[in-house]
DNA sequence: GGTTGCACCTCTCGTAACGTGAGGTCCTAG
DNA sequence: CTAGGACCTCACGTTACGAGAGGTGCAACC
């Protein structure tokens, strides 16, 4: 409430968060990480801060507005003002780092609206069921890499719809195969369960693999699980209990090959 | 690596890892916290897995892929094996987060998007000058509250573009004969300064002043601000210096009145 | 028999950007 | 003289783990 520091262009805390609509903790906080640290300190301790400072916290508050990284903006604002093209640096990483984000929230909109959809459609006779599906799905997706997702998104439109039909009774036939072993107590080192599991790991991980003749099917197989692994894991009959001891015996099959 | 453990059913935590996907790490967090606790422990204290936790581990790890909190997993498995509808719930309320986020990440896109291409577009000449673009999207933004956003967004249709030119000579009167009492030294609390002061807060938060002449070019000069705050900021003459003591002034103005 | 090595254990700190007290000081108006 | 604000400095809580430090149990190898 000092007028007079006031007019002379000196603010204390809390005029200066009203003013531009940041808190107090706030303010506190980037003096504390020496982002906007306050120009002066009055007699008993309270930060003063000028002009320079109240611009250097909008400026602050516009860049954080986009979206960006308290480290980031003190890098910035540490070379920007003699160097535009480091503007344009960071602004264009930014721009990446936003699409990127979009990206992903959108995968997941569609994947969240495709079970919704599912659920809504009563094609879910019992939520035991829907557990199963869910089950499914990560399982699923811990034969994947990032890598791998990278290259079935390129690989889409070479592969049609017949393919990915031959491809579903492909891989059941290859579950059935398996958890038939499981249950008859095959040991996971005999030679035709490593044989199965080779097959399964191609499925996952194989995608230098030069085989000409199955190629194509096993290439659908890989699309199928990517673009509609909850559809998949719904319409395969197995229960869950028995698919959930499936990734063990498999890696123990690996690891006694 | 007890292989009769295993083909009894209970996994080692590392072995779990593995089959799973996920770190050890994160198992023994999901423990910590009860999210999947251990079947039970081995004589010298390691986690021995049943199939019962393999299962809810795969749950939890499918609606973790979908973006959903620990918390709000914990829950959802708890109510949802008796109760479908609470699924629908939690999928619902996650769809809508992830619609709410994705609609925040686009409109940062198309700003960032657009202070590129002024960059790029030259029209900027010394870096001074995109500071102080920058100070101004700040400053601007502090006067409009997340509701009155939402009121601006409604209204876009209503307005046309030459409503928009009259707001900016509007505007720049109010600012530049502000600026003019600050450099003269006016004090806050004299009546002039207060009026242009309740002009200047009826463009931000009168949006229920009734008013009948002045509401049009009022409506517009707001959309203004929120559509276009970058591009006005450029379009402002008055030095940073300056604007960077408006909001201070404002706020003594009105502690005056 | 000692030692190496591996898988496991339990702390505990660190991450981003502050929110939220707890407890103490300073200053002014009544 | 005292009540109320505005300010101060710790310091913990938030999310979902990652990354160590330091210790134990158990197998194989020299």
């Amino acid at each position: 409430m000092n007028g007079k520091d006031a007019i002379a262009g000196r603010w204390s805390i809390g005029e200066l968060a009203r003013a531009s609509g940041v808190t107090v903790r706030t303010l506190r906080h980037y003096d504390e990480i020496g982002l906007v640290p306050a120009g002066g300190r009055s007699a008993s301790g309270h930060r003063r801060y000028t002009a320079a400072d109240v611009r250097r916290l909008y400026q602050v508050r516009a860049l954080r507005s986009l979206g960006m990284p308290l480290g980031e903006i003190r890098e910035l604002l540490a070379s920007a003002p003699e160097d535009p093209a480091a503007m344009r640096a960071v602004l264009t990483a930014q721009l990446r780092r936003l699409t990127v984000r979009a990206e992903r929230t959108q995968r997941l909109i569609e994947q969240v609206g495709g079970l919704l959809r599912r659920l809504d459609e009563a094609s879910m006779p019992d939520s035991d069921q829907f557990m199963t599906t869910l089950e499914m799905i990560s399982m699923l997706d811990a034969y994947f890499t990032p890598e791998q997702r990278e290259e079935l998104a390129h690989r889409r439109d070479e592969l049609g719809a017949e393919a990915v039909e031959q491809a579903r009774t492909w891989f059941a036939e290859l579950v059935e195969q398996l958890l038939g072993h499981m249950d008859e107590g095959t040991p996971a080192g005999d030679p035709r369960v490593r044989d199965l599991v080779r097959r399964w790991d191609e499925l996952g991980a194989g995608f230098h693999a030069e085989g000409a003749s199955g190629e194509r099917t096993a290439a659908a197989a890989r699309l199928m699980w990517q673009e509609h692994r909850d559809r998949l894991s719904a319409a395969l009959p197995w229960p869950a209990e028995k698919m959930a001891g499936l990734p063990a015996y498999l890696e123990r099959a690996r690891a006694a090959g």
